[in-house]
DNA sequence: CTTGTAATTAGCAAAAGCACTAATTAGTCT
DNA sequence: AGACTAATTAGTGCTTTTGCTAATTACAAG
């Protein structure tokens, strides 16, 4: 959650974020939407990806890069955790997975 | 909403804010409850003042801290949004398929 | 195998973030 | 007013983050 939270705290990683909603992308594509030199976006790439923000997978000669909601998804809801909203808290339980 | 992210990409920070989600605290007493020294508590409490996350008000001799819930309720639905949950953007795309 | 395209890793410098001690302000209470 | 308490500001060192250029890997195609 921390790696999450660092992830999201630089707008352009954000932003990237943006575009990867519409769909998935190829490194360069994204790197060439910025102003930003090409390795400098496989460093916040990785970042996302280590945060779990984003997956990866090969496609002939490009590498997509793909939105994992999920993740965004259970952050927000920490989020609201924290702010005390609504919902009755799990007392820090996660989601159990399907066994 | 960038400085919001980044008072919480910081985990004593968050801390912070669970434990006034019990209700407002005097800086000290948030200060003793972390291995820190006062004087570090007071730069992370203006991070997040900053950030509009918490208010203060004088209270006799000391300042109370208070949480501001709805600061962090609009950037979780910030991120939903990020995610491509919840309310629509202006896109209004619903799940679309490539074609 | 050699060339070309896509993307990453290496190595470095500038900027930002975090925590500390010492000094200072703000307000209360005799 | 003067002393005492609560909290912040100043100034400093250290670590992390960010972004760059140059070199390298990975894969496809001739």
């Amino acid at each position: 959650m921390n790696a999450v939270l660092k992830a999201l705290a630089h707008p352009t990683r954000r932003e990237v974020l943006a575009m990867l909603k519409r769909g998935p992308l190829a490194s360069g594509e994204i790197a060439e939407a910025f102003d930003i030199a090409w390795p400098t976006m496989t460093t916040h790439l990785n970042t996302l990806k280590a945060a779990g923000l984003v997956t990866t997978e090969r496609d002939g000669t490009s590498i997509r890069y793909r939105l994992n909601a999920s993740v965004m998804e259970e952050t927000a809801a920490a989020l609201l955790d924290l702010a005390g909203a609504g919902k009755p808290q799990k007392t820090g339980k996660k989601e159990r997975k399907k066994p």
